[in-house]
DNA sequence: TACGGGTTGTGGAACGTTCCAACTGCGAAT
DNA sequence: ATTCGCAGTTGGAACGTTCCACAACCCGTA
């Protein structure tokens, strides 16, 4: 059971230790005679260099830690195999922790990752407040992503979220839509500035903003459409402030016999894989995630590789993706019935 | 950026190294006055124990490895979750690589495992060799996740998928079912034993099992779905190998007109979330994914602390998750056109 | 013949811990 | 007064690599 050493190695082929090291990092500085030796050696011991002395005496572990906040949920799943992916392009390898969604937990695997030695850390969807994370960077490079932050000593990525909800409500509006409802997921990370893009959408086309509290979950979103329908005002389209909340929003507008898009037209935010499944169908702002994935491995890099030490800020364009939630406004009856009602 | 070592904490605390590495690992068996000592220049120094030198010496890691086909699949990531968890309860951490469906890429995050003096291995939905993970095994605790083996040196967390097939064909039956059409996944993992559930089922409720071949993604279950309808012959029930070719077949009979589950009723497999979203409602067979993912580090832990050297192969049983894509079965109508056609 | 330079190989120190045998006091038992 | 046991503490070896200064050898040239 006890793996060979490099010694063992040495010893098989009648070399030293640090001829075998050699032959192990760079192969080509080595005579063919010996290189052959060393190498048949190894074979038949099934030698495996040892990781972790190599990051003992280098230090550095060619590892970065990923701290998810939810590996539920699949957005964060795409971006972590995006970073995986770019990581092992550079010859790092990633090792990724899960938060559960709590803070505490979180903290604690920060805590392990640090002790690993892990050379960057890269927060995926955080929910530990900036100022403690910042403390974190003053050992390692860090990187923020999915989260904006004008921090000086992080490094972030994110998707630019008014940007995204402004394209949402151009969409909306070049189908005739003015009735728009904005479900809107409070303080939670990223709602304020889809909220505020569609707010400045709203306004530029003149048209009035209508609010609705609601969450990024299901059931938010489900109540806040509740809510919009009871009123008695009913709009033309909903802008849902994730994929989770449209689908709230979707069954309960379904239920209430109402048809999509043909009554109501339903834009989600994510573009998450359910959002493309034959039912659903939901036209939603989708996320470049590999790319958000490789841009915080980038960002390291150059922290480790070209010892950047200002911190970047990146932010990385959404784009519309059009299915089967949004169609023309159907203004006429929503006149029709304005009409009748006064 | 230099971190401070445990020689920088006994020189400030003026005591020696030796009783430092006590401190943080037995606190108890120090006195008050050296404890206090210690703890506070630790503080100051901002100490931090580091893992690599302390592996390296104690010749483990606490680190299990987890090699993942593929990330992507929410089942997987429901597992990995439930990995992670039990991992972290018995003090241990788990590091996440994915294997991205390709065995090539799958070996080599083996290799990058076994350099990192992993304590031990979970292969989850593996598509590499059993034996080529057998000679793995051979050097440190291998558990097999997801995939039945009778493997002596290997280890195994499986969940009983003839089972799970035999209760969904049983619910169909129960519902007056009499025509159920299969459509079967190859040799893919896990295909056989579900497709030899169903046939099993069916000869012993009576009943002519009919095989159609597709495959465990959407468009493989459309295709096999386009084929039985187009065989003239329509079932009154579909048992699908998984919940994406439940979703593809779906689709197709939405779009061919009939009604689920008026005209056909419909059932999947693994329970994703997906399975569960308002406008899908698939009637599924649900694995105990977090189960899953205890038991395997359950094994490991077995073989790492309870030494136990002969392998062991847990099966857990799955469970039928109705919802509404089964009802009764429309035999008065399938009659009906049966005698229409004759 | 002696010397310079290049190629190939070597031995020892270092990385930051844990582990272990051994040392020091000190109060209790003989 | 001497011995014993024990709690508390210590220094050095070990873990398996990499790195570095230097040694050994060969070849060509002065």
């Amino acid at each position: 059971m006890k793996q060979p050493t490099i010694l063992d190695v040495a010893e098989r082929a009648g070399v030293s230790k640090s001829l075998v090291s050699l032959v192990m990092r760079e192969p080509e500085r080595v005579s063919d005679a010996s290189r052959e030796a060393v190498l048949q050696a190894a074979a038949e011991l099934g030698y495996r260099p040892n990781a972790v002395a190599r990051s003992l005496v280098q230090r550095r572990t060619m590892v970065f830690g990923v701290v998810v906040s939810d590996l539920h949920n699949p957005f964060f799943a795409d971006v972590a195999d995006g970073i995986e992916e770019a990581a092992i392009q550079h010859g790092y390898r990633a090792m990724l922790s899960s938060g559960y969604l709590d803070p505490k937990r979180e903290r604690k695997a920060i805590e392990t990752m640090l002790e690993l030695r892990v050379d960057g850390l890269i927060m995926l969807g955080s929910m530990v407040k900036v100022a403690k994370i910042e403390k974190v960077a003053a050992t390692l490079p860090v990187t923020l992503l999915g989260r904006q932050t004008r921090s000086k000593v992080l490094d972030s990525v994110a998707v630019d979220d008014s940007a995204g909800a402004m394209q949402a409500i151009d969409h909306l509006v070049s189908l005739g839509h003015e009735k728009i409802v904005h479900i809107h997921a409070g303080t939670a990370s990223g709602a304020p500035r889809r909220r505020s893009g569609y707010e400045k959408a709203m306004r530029r086309h003149g048209l009035e903003p209508r609010l609705v509290k609601g969450a990024f979950t299901e059931s938010g979103g489900a109540a806040a459409m509740r809510e919009v329908l009871e009123s008695g005002d009913v709009p033309t389209a909903v802008f849902a402030p994730n994929d989770f909340a449209a689908l709230g929003a979707m069954e309960v507008i379904d239920k209430a016999g109402y048809s999509i898009p043909g009554d109501i037209s339903l834009v989600g935010y994510d573009d998450l894989t359910i959002a493309g499944l034959p039912r659903i169908a939901l036209t939603t702002i989708g996320q470049p995630s590999a790319d958000l994935g490789a841009g915080a491995v980038q960002l390291l890099l150059e922290r480790l590789e070209d010892d950047r030490a200002v911190s970047r800020h990146v932010v990385v364009p959404p784009h519309l993706v059009i299915r089967e939630t949004t169609g023309l406004a159907n203004t006429a009856a929503v006149r029709a019935m304005e009409g009748r009602e006064t």
